[in-house]
DNA sequence: AAAACCTTGACACGCCCGTGGTAAGGTTCG
DNA sequence: CGAACCTTACCACGGGCGTGTCAAGGTTTT
């Protein structure tokens, strides 16, 4: 059986068996469960919560940013409507022939704006 | 002048003034000064700040969230890294020839964790 | 059967997020 | 000049996040 126990996976991923749990909770690595209920952490589950570390640590990010990328992986409304609410950025009106950027502005947004009332 | 002070700004957005000196230390949206200081919203701030509205009520998502697109858009490391963690996703190893998807894991994630030490 | 695991559920705690309010002081308008 | 605005800086507070710990009960191992 190449599977682990929620203690052992703690140990060889650096995380706690609570967090372990938290993790699942949050939707981020779900092991399967043995017949009577024990999680059962596989090599996937394993690496992956080992680089879910890395990234953490290494980036400063929360579990909760990790849950929102993956939420924008899988729903396209919400990730069309971020990107281009991103594209719209007004930073640097100067960096533009100024008597354009006002119009320049409100074209941008019109696809959007229709969208979401 | 084509600019609002920030109590204008508030009314035709549907934001506090608060919540507007909020948004603009989380880097949403930054308006310009004038010159003893006082925020100026032009066009393009008054249509982000309203998008940023549907975004926040009509999809859920926190302006920390926002932030967090944001960030993810300008960093291309932490961009490669989210999504390479994304893609390994161990889900429904059946769905897989059941001889290779251990390998496969292993290879997806053999570039990143060299990056993350 | 006892030890050493596992499960879920609860209480707790510190910190950050999203808000509001208020105070002390500068600016603009009438 | 006074009213109405603006600025920054604080205090406060409810809620969620990331953790730990503990209790009550089921499972696996020896």
């Amino acid at each position: 059986m190449e599977a682990l126990t929620i203690q052992e996976a703690a140990e060889t991923t650096g995380w706690s068996p609570r967090m372990l749990r938290y993790i699942e909770r949050a939707g981020l690595v779900e092991p399967r469960r043995s017949a009577s209920g024990y999680r059962l952490y596989g090599p996937g589950e394993l690496q992956r919560l080992r680089t879910l570390g890395g990234l953490v640590r290494g980036f400063g990010m929360g579990l909760s940013d990790v849950g929102f990328a993956q939420r924008l992986r899988g729903d396209a409304d919400l990730r069309a409507a971020v990107e281009s609410w991103l594209d719209a950025e007004p930073r640097r009106p100067q960096e533009v022939p100024p008597a354009d950027w006002l119009r320049w502005e409100q074209e941008k947004h019109e696809k959007l704006l229709l969208e979401m009332t």
